[in-house]
DNA sequence: ACTGTCGTTGACATCGTTGTCAATCGGGCG
DNA sequence: CGCCCGATTGACAACGATGTCAACGACAGT
């Protein structure tokens, strides 16, 4: 035990650097880094002398120190941008980029993004000025134009989730459009006519595409256009609640609902149980939700699969980084129905 | 729109440093340092041919060659280790704490601990090497005493949602105790007498201090221990799942069940709807989940405050960067209990 | 006109590490 | 015995930035 006022005394804040490990173990310092680095012709008794010394005074080496002067320029640290770190979805992002990074001894800063186009700059800056070696970003600006120069110096961009616009890099994204369609289309299969779309912000390009997938759909369904809402622009739980208890309160409530994302379809729930229509409107949504199984009914989903999102891009970046120079990728992850009884619901008749 | 093709050609790699701002713009280095930094004493004129060439060259200042020379040595960096990225609750803390360092310039490396000693090991030392101003950790090894000399150091460590163990340095948990003992009075005063606990790998403390408050409470309450099942060592949902199925498969089967941890409450209910018995034995999970209010019959929890143990964290490590010397502080964030119908089944007559 | 002061600027050393290169040493071989 | 070669080692410069300090010029005060 070692009380917190001694630390102010003998925590002086001074850190061993190599050359204090040197003189301990009375070597030069590139002796010292050759040990550190695994580097061939040291001795096995010089070596054990070094790992001692290292060991004796804690000694951790100045990765960015290193990188400074290091040939390769590297500082095995990767920038991840993602909606918010505290969404199911982006931390499914998150933990599968983070096992493919780990794996090479690569750390990840992360950020949120709260689709504010302001802080997807900022965050950026902050990745580039403690110069990571790669970005894997999910945006919110209009277009990535700002990140040419970056990607014309090499740096590997893998735009994830959201589809990059006016700039030519790699993007691992969901099939939001396909996603959207079969969703209407096993609610067509069911009988409805009266459908309802709650959607995200319109400016962002997943929204957009599943949007367009539903009206796709609907029209491939012979549907008139005005048998149909379209609500846009929620975009947390509370607004998509509030939209769809005012769709259930008017003229012409929809028998069914297709609510395009995962806060979405929690509002939607909310919604549907206040007004105690939970078992008589059906509900796809898109994303998988925890424990959508247990509900009653369950909810059907078009499951996305996030961590195969965030596996691929952590892969491209490697792939950059290792000297892949081919064409941008663009992968397209597929979506799965999930039926669980609340997309099976037949219309009121 | 820019081909990678092209990118390999242009893309030498090059990044502009300093040396070449000052080239671009007919000054010396330090000047260009100076308007970066928002030093004092540059002509307005000059700051501005600074600023011009920097935009020119899209430069961006390498953060961690400044902080080599730099007088106070801080990389505006901090090291999470949580449980793992992808669970709520630690989603919860991480975005608290990224929300408490965004305001101060601060980047926020994240890792996932998964319970397991030896990735603390490693993460500690990736965050070290990569020299953070601090660390917000959840860990996993029996004595955190490695962890001496770098606290020693000056290095501010904070302990979040565990204890530390042989090492006096600050902590933010929750009332583990105070809302394990919670739950068994709620359960004890609907006329429960037989109740079981499921509860998380007995080495981590957290799990250690609900099954003390439960026990404290049973006690108290004056129930034979022979009455109580505890079930300790399960991890993840489908070891809760199973060993509930077991209890309730058993010859004296719970009429009340308390879930020490989010995925073992999820198993819980899993185990509940398999055999049907959510209607008629009571549960009472700790740590909220997500859709707990829609299920049928409602989850009765003992919320914790993620978002306040990870602000809090973060500020103590703020505290101590801006030289608060004081001992180490302990803080103990309060739960909160929240009735939503499973925890008030009465007991099967 | 001279001196002192202050604002502006850049040369230089330096942070902790690694790449380059030369020095040293021991041993094998002619 | 002398030479060459490879293995081992350390001195030194350099990475991109900032702290120190001195030089310079303008200007005020005497």
């Amino acid at each position: 035990m070692t009380s917190l006022s001694e630390r102010q005394v003998s925590g002086n804040g001074s850190r061993p650097t190599m050359r204090q490990v040197a003189e301990l173990a009375g070597v030069g310092v590139k002796t010292v880094s050759r040990v550190i680095n695994g580097e061939p012709n040291v001795t096995a008794e010089t070596a054990q002398r070094v790992l001692d010394a290292a060991r004796a005074l804690d000694y951790e080496p100045d990765l960015h120190a290193g990188n400074l002067r290091r040939a390769d320029r590297r500082t095995r640290t990767l920038g991840l941008l993602v909606g918010s770190v505290d969404n199911p979805f982006a931390g499914a992002v998150h933990r599968a980029v983070e096992d493919a990074a780990a794996g090479r001894g690569v750390a990840v800063f992360a950020s949120s993004l709260d689709d504010d186009p302001q802080r997807e700059r900022e965050a950026v800056s902050a990745f580039l000025r403690r110069r990571v070696d790669g970005l894997i970003l999910t945006t919110a600006t209009a277009k990535q134009t700002y990140l040419l120069p970056e990607l014309r110096r090499g740096t590997p961009i893998v735009f994830v989730d959201r589809e990059p616009s006016g700039i030519e890099a790699d993007a691992v994204v969901s099939d939001n459009a396909g996603g959207a369609a079969r969703a209407v289309e096993h609610l067509l299969s069911h009988g409805h006519r009266r459908l309802a779309y709650l959607g995200d912000l319109r400016g962002i390009t997943t929204a957009h595409h599943r949007r367009e997938g539903f009206l796709d759909a609907i029209r491939g369904g012979g549907i008139p256009a005005a048998d149909v809402h379209v609500i846009e622009d929620l975009h947390d739980e509370s607004s998509a609640r509030e939209a769809l208890l005012r769709l259930l309160d008017g003229p012409d409530a929809p028998t069914a609902v297709f609510s395009a994302q995962n806060l979405i379809t929690i509002g939607a729930l909310h919604a549907l149980r206040d007004r105690g229509r939970h078992r008589d409107t059906a509900l796809v949504g898109f994303d998988d939700i925890e424990l959508a199984d247990l509900l009653e009914p369950g909810v059907t989903v078009i499951a996305q699969h996030p961590e195969d999102l965030g596996r691929i891009a952590a892969e491209r970046v490697f792939a950059r980084l290792d000297g892949d120079a081919s064409p941008a990728h663009r992968v397209v992850v597929g979506t799965t129905l999930i039926v669980r009884g609340s997309g099976e619901i037949p219309p009121r008749s």
